[in-house]
DNA sequence: ATGGCTGCAGGATGCAGA
């Protein structure tokens, strides 16, 4: 079983290359975030054609987050649970059956929340502590499962290529990451972590100021697995490949393997 | 970096992103 993430920063502008990927890579279950379009306008025929379940939780012109799945999607449950006023599609939660048993995968959009001090910051903690509880429930009731996107979050200096540069960003700041860490410790894997520890390993390069030909990158993009989805991971990958595609997202694909 | 691109909505430029 393939997992795999995707930011593709417009699904519409990119359908090409989002095809073009899927078909050669064949992932069994393709998250995408920041798919900047309705549910209405999303180009669900084109993943269809490719065998593809669909899933999407739009918004007009930001946000918004799909799961496509070659499995059957037994249920499809779009939205974060823990604060009803929340508008922003950033969260779509479906559950496959995999050799009778169930898999949840979640694709997921994490606030940017810059600039830090900002309300869009405090936007950003409150969402990472629903997320965290939201996980603890899931973790409770011994689901397998796996959360994966764009966590807008650097974890380590390592994860940047320039690491001070971004001392002042919403990424970068003590309180995403500690929020970012207390949700790992309730017993989550960073899929690439466990089976690839080397430095300079990124996710995402800035369309300005050339920052894909300095490898000016940042690691952002991350799939977590419950331990029941973890001890059958055999494998992970960034595919950096599509940065040097014509117009590119700004982000690349996070791809992991499981025995499943 | 004083954000130097990019997509989207809408029908010019402003907003959001990271």
């Amino acid at each position: 079983m393939r997992i795999a993430t995707w930011n593709i920063n417009g699904v519409r502008a990119r359908i090409d290359g989002a095809t073009a990927w899927a078909r050669e890579v064949s992932p069994d279950i393709l998250l995408l975030q920041e798919i900047k379009s309705e549910d209405a306008v999303f180009p669900a025929e084109a993943f269809e054609d490719l065998g593809y379940n669909v899933a999407v939780h739009g918004q007009k012109g930001f946000n918004g987050v799909t799961v496509l799945s070659k499995l059957p999607i037994d249920e499809a449950r779009p939205g974060l649970p823990g604060d009803d006023g929340d508008d922003q599609a950033r969260f779509l939660d479906i559950t496959v059956s995999v050799a009778g048993t169930a898999l949840h995968v979640a694709s997921l959009y994490l606030p940017n929340g810059n600039p830090t001090g900002s309300d869009k910051f405090t936007y950003k903690l409150a969402w990472m502590e629903r997320l965290r509880a939201f996980v603890e429930a899931r973790l409770a009731a011994e689901d397998m499962f796996v959360l994966g996107g764009d966590f807008n979050v650097i974890l380590e200096p390592r994860d940047a290529r320039f690491p001070e540069r971004w001392a002042d960003d919403a990424l970068n700041q003590p309180e995403s990451r500690a929020a970012f860490r207390r949700l790992q410790h309730l017993g989550l894997t960073d899929t690439f972590r466990a089976c690839d520890d080397s430095d300079g390993q990124y996710t995402f390069w800035d369309y300005q100021a050339g920052a894909w030909q300095k490898d000016n990158g940042i690691r952002i993009d991350y799939l977590l697995a419950s331990p029941l989805a973890a001890d059958r991971l055999t494998g992970c990958a960034i595919d950096k490949r599509t940065r040097a595609w014509e117009k590119p997202s700004d982000h690349v694909p996070v791809m992991a393997e499981f025995a499943l």
